[in-house]
DNA sequence: TATGAAATTCACTCCGT
DNA sequence: ACGGAGTGAATTTCATA
């Protein structure tokens, strides 16, 4: 992991779809080189996947929110991240360490929707209250910064 | 945007990096279809682009939290906006209906560059607290599911 | 680990339907 | 909108240093 490769990672994560032979010109190496390095990154796992950014609006899920959701036992175990899966709105989950056990995000269509997944997570084992924090307006969301 | 279009989507989620050949089968369609519908979602700005998900503890933000801002004035600005995106280390910023005035996403790698991010933070104008929620362990994070 | 070239596969276009 | 074929460009592999 050196400045070449944190290179290469804010360039795929900028836009994947450009050819080795581009890449190989931002960093001045041959494209077997490069070919090479991106390679090592995905077998490495620092690369995880290659995906497309969907917009959500697009695809009837323009409504978002945080949910923190309080329980009245530990939850940060894998039947609870089984049941938080299963929940296809729920987009993210963390353990948190804080004023309630867990937060999710979630992406819905409508606010009925968001009614009708609050009242999915109330039905998961152990929730005792949920605090809702419905977004008005996202900033921007964006990819990891490779530079430390 | 029908089933196809939907069923596309989940699949270049999944990875962006199988070829077209491979989509077709998927869909029972040709290459040059597939082809056409993808280039078509690109252009309505349904997929906003081609990247990789790169693990964030690779890169030395394995630290995540979760940080309430409360301010003084109304936030939801550019000025505000800019603000924060000149902090590498925010994600995801958004104007929220709720206890506090804005959500911020947060990666560092140590809980000491945590407590800078929140020094800094408090420096944005109009500022007045935080609130934050430090993760323990991500359940998950996935992409969004296509299908309403 | 890098280079440069060879071999193979794929993206992209065009045209017919 | 879809299918199929053709062409140029890309990925991928390999020999060499």
């Amino acid at each position: 992991m050196d400045d070449v490769d944190r290179t290469l990672l804010a360039a795929l994560q900028h836009d994947a779809t450009q050819s080795y032979a581009a890449l190989a010109g931002q960093v001045r190496l041959s494209t077997g080189a490069v070919h090479e390095r991106v390679r090592k990154l995905r077998e490495q796992g620092v690369v995880r996947r290659t995906t497309v950014d969907v917009e959500p609006a697009a695809v009837g899920r323009g409504v978002l929110a945080f949910v923190l959701v309080e329980a009245n036992a530990w939850m940060g175990d894998h039947p609870t991240r089984d049941a938080l899966a299963a929940l296809p709105e729920v987009m993210e989950a963390h353990v948190i360490a804080g004023p309630a056990s867990l937060l999710v995000k979630i992406r819905v269509g409508t606010p009925e929707q968001l009614q009708a997944s609050l009242r999915r997570l109330f039905q998961v084992e152990g929730v005792t209250g949920t605090q809702t924090v419905v977004v008005l307006e996202s900033f921007f969301e964006r990819p990891l910064d490779p530079y430390p």
